[in-house]
DNA sequence: CGTGGTACGGTTA
DNA sequence: TAACCGTACCACG
């Protein structure tokens, strides 16, 4: 199945099987006809910080690269790491996580927009605001329930 | 095959 | 500051 939704100024387009595998993610400019996941959809709405019960193409990849994806996906909903520190878990260097984001096929899924160079935020593909406005994202939603817990929700 | 290029970071001069 | 290097992988010749 595939479809994509609005984000922004542009298209999440997303292609999944029935059981909940997730084979690509990409940003496109146009609109694609096709049903988008729910997880997917409240997650991009702010309503929702899991994307459970999608998982990635990714998770099964073996060797240096699968290491790094199964790393990524553990960082927690918005917090970042840089690509050393990603490097160091694994036991590589840092530029070659940063390969393996740019050849990430399911991004957010495999939440490449938290991991950033240590000097600034890193790259992203197709466009580096994609990755500000899904780091914004996450940000406003901590801060939104934060607020509701001190109001004793 | 070799080679050059990456969404990086550390080491040197 | 700038030039080089390691690391994994791929496109290209």
């Amino acid at each position: 199945m595939e479809g994509a939704i609005k984000f922004g100024l542009w298209y999440v387009y997303i292609r999944w099987d029935d059981l909940q595998v997730v084979s690509r993610i990409r940003f496109v400019k146009q609109a694609i006809d096709g049903p988008v996941p729910s997880p997917l959809s409240r997650f991009l709405a702010g309503k929702s910080m899991d994307l459970s019960p999608l998982v990635s193409v990714h998770m099964q990849d073996c060797g240096v690269y699968g290491d790094i994806y199964r790393q990524v996906v553990k960082i927690p909903y918005g917090e970042t790491k840089t690509y050393k520190e990603i490097a160091d878990l694994v036991g590589t260097g840092a530029r070659v996580v940063g390969l393996a984001m740019k050849r990430n096929l399911t991004p957010i899924l495999v939440p490449c927009h938290r991991v950033v160079a240590m000097n600034g935020l890193g790259g992203y593909t197709p466009d580096i605001s994609i990755k500000q406005e899904l780091l914004e994202l996450e940000a406003q939603v901590l801060k939104k329930m934060k607020h509701a817990n001190k109001n004793g929700i």
